[in-house]
DNA sequence: TTTATCGCTTGACATAGTGTCAAGTTAGCG
DNA sequence: CGCTAACTTGACACTATGTCAAGCGATAAA
């Protein structure tokens, strides 16, 4: 199960998933696309995930060891307050959006007929979710947190305004570049939450 | 083509198409499902419309009229200044689209694999856009606009804001009421957008 | 040197949903 | 009576996922 050669294959795998996923037309990321783009048979590919998904599930997993997010997403906790925080915890997950984007993009198209994939996805989203829940509840201490808001449902838009779809909306479609898309949603982030 | 009869059954599938989309379990608005649901074949539907695709074009143009969205968009035109056009606008555009979510979803769903649905489903979106111009415009004119903001941007901006997958996240997925989310998204986008 | 096992291949097949095709039925109407 | 429009039934092609079975080659253990 563990062997080298077997590992070496999966990690082929996870990055010929990772590929197809990112490349120009994501459409080419059936199994038999992905299977050739590792140099391997289709059927190969099932001694080594059972299904589709739960290959996705590994490809995301594997970009988030790859791109340490934990590590990441650890910096924005050590910020001293509410505001450094919230700063902090935008810039690390908008810059993480657009290299797991492909990936995204698989399980957004999954959800509506997979029921398994719409459970690995809203688990994701949930992380995301805590980040902003903490960087509100931190603001919140400070007392920070523009008094309009309840701390449930500032963590609600913040987490709805960071979502993936919004970020294809305005980097993809309206062709935003990164930093101004990191940027702007700082700044509304902060205009919308903060006490005057 | 455009008999009494036929008319009266393409009535009752649009109807049937609709009820389907909007029902508990979306997943069940096949082809065969929305014939069962209209009474009447699975063949007879492709008597009526094409594809899949053409039916569900159908059905949301037929919601736009039940609905007289031109009607309610219009009003928005009308208001004396641009806040009050944004305000409009907003309530107009975010009170429709809990009545066109079950045929948005079922558009959304098919985009990653259907050339034509997304086509069509951008076109939709272009309009929506085509109105959130128009109010950042109108706010530009009263020289209301904050001067952070161009107003290309600022229309990519409210036009994301005010997606079906953002109404979805906060209104079914974070359980907000709608009337709060409308006043929510008001009141962002004023202290947004708004010079202070 | 034989034997077993692991990783993989090839090819056939089940299944689900869309869309096509052909032949037949039924109701209304001149 | 016979025509036509609207619809039915049933078979089929196609695509993608996932399953199953048989076989093959290299490596490692007896």
């Amino acid at each position: 199960m563990s062997s080298d050669k077997s590992q070496d294959t999966r990690s082929r795998i996870l990055d010929a998933a990772w590929r197809r996923l990112e490349s120009d037309d994501p459409r080419k990321s059936r199994m038999g696309d992905i299977a050739k783009e590792a140099g391997i048979s289709r059927q190969a590919l099932y001694l080594h995930f059972p299904s589709r998904t739960e290959l996705l599930v590994a490809t995301a997993r594997h970009l988030d060891e790859v791109h340490k997010v934990d590590l990441r997403l650890e910096a924005s906790r050590a910020a001293t307050n509410g505001i450094e925080r919230l700063d902090a915890f935008i810039s690390a997950w908008a810059n993480y959006v657009p290299q797991v984007y492909g990936v995204a993009r698989a399980f957004i198209a999954m959800m509506p007929t997979d029921e398994a994939a719409a459970a690995a996805w809203k688990d994701r989203q949930r992380a995301v979710r805590q980040g902003c829940k903490a960087a509100v509840l931190a603001l919140h201490r400070d007392d920070m947190l523009d008094p309009e808001w309840d701390t449930k449902c500032a963590t609600d838009w913040l987490w709805a305004h960071l979502s993936v779809e919004n970020w294809e909306r305005l980097v993809r479609e309206c062709d935003w570049e990164q930093e101004h898309y990191v940027d702007t949603i700082q700044r509304i982030a902060k205009q919308v939450l903060i006490r005057k």
